[in-house]
DNA sequence: TAAAATATTAGACCGATCGTCTATAAAAAT
DNA sequence: ATTTTTATAGACGATCGGTCTAATATTTTA
């Protein structure tokens, strides 16, 4: 449990010198973030996320319509964020195909890492607790999935290709599967708070492909 | 939301004759796994587990001290059923080992279908929100993990034995990264409502021993 | 430059949830 | 017959989550 922050803001509308950039909502999406990695969106409260940045709760209500629209732009948030890292590793010419992949999920390891694995996917958790969201949330993380299948598609095509791995390799069919069992890895690394589950999911896959 | 069932029930002790049968608290054992395996410990209440089987709050909290120990109960009990369920399927003599392996995870398909994918594992579910359950939950999870873990390793060793998978695989290697990635299937398809993840992740599996 | 519009903070409020507690009831034990 | 045990019934208070209205400060506009 973070310490409160107690500073008290500026009321008002904002002068407009440093316009376009909004401090008080990236600040509330950063601490949802955190938050709702670590404990899903049930179990996590506005006041939780509100309190740690010192935010108080009409800003929120300012900012988002409700919880689910908040969380909605979580989930469009942590998208494109991850876009954004597939792109960089996947798509990263310098590197061979399998090595781009290999180098992602030793990335991913170290960001859970340093988080003491207590951190998981938004996408995993908000998956799993489908039974509670809203219905709207569904199409949306499937979407997400969707989309980083696409990244790892063309990477495994790459490899193909250069003939890294085998000519009859349904690549797309594999990067489904790539997404699939990671989640679960993620969730386990979190369980069990070691990287043994992503690890070994990583040799794994890597090794299946061969 | 399922209709209330509003029978009064039986007051008083009960009879002598029909004893050892705790009739109430097996329904709310019941009642929770298919909530908690739904949506999950944070996002249920207490009452909506007793709404559903008309069972008033006095009698939850005459059965169990509270909303954790009732969660810790579930999960021993998840576990007893899963085990049994695994001695059968995965220890069935009549049956080449993968083909149990194969015909468990069809089993397990055909459950969640009929429940059109909406119940995952508790779990999986469980682990996901270990960040807002209590600390004890952790170990009790770890552990069931670790006894499916064993369970499919004797039958993957009969398998090496049989000459039906590589006689270098590493048994019980493998058998952790079965169950890591079955979670994140189940978790899929949950998603999806679908069978086509665990489809496929049995079959990826399967072949992936080969 | 005064008034209107806009952007943001502040926190009161209501309903729900959790867990406790007391009352009631019926059977068993003495 | 009285007491003890086992169980249901549900009211209650504290707490918390989410919504909503008021207050405040700045910009825009006339």
């Amino acid at each position: 449990m973070r310490s409160a922050t107690p500073l008290k803001r500026r009321r008002g509308r904002p002068p407009k010198d440093q316009a376009g950039f909004n401090q008080t909502k990236a600040e509330l999406i950063r601490s949802g973030m955190e938050v709702l990695t670590e404990k899903g969106y049930s179990a996590t409260g506005i006041d939780e996320i509100l309190r740690r940045v010192g935010v108080p709760k009409g800003s929120f209500y300012h900012y988002f319509k409700n919880k689910d629209a908040f969380g909605s732009e979580l989930i469009s948030n942590y998208a494109k964020f991850f876009e954004h890292k597939l792109d960089k590793s996947l798509g990263n010419r310098s590197l061979p195909p399998l090595q781009r992949l290999s180098a992602f999920m030793q990335e991913a390891i170290d960001g859970m890492a340093r988080h003491q694995f207590k951190r998981g996917c938004l996408v995993g958790n908000l998956g799993q607790e489908m039974g509670a969201l809203p219905e709207s949330f569904r199409r949306q993380l499937i979407e997400v999935f969707e989309t980083w299948q696409q990244r790892l598609e063309a990477c495994l095509e790459e490899a193909k290709a250069a003939g890294d791995i085998s000519s009859d390799t349904d690549c797309k069919e594999s990067a489904y599967l790539f997404w699939t069992g990671w989640e679960g890895a993620v969730l386990r690394a979190k369980l069990e708070r070691t990287p043994n589950a992503l690890q070994s999911y990583a040799d794994f896959f890597i090794n299946s492909l061969k």
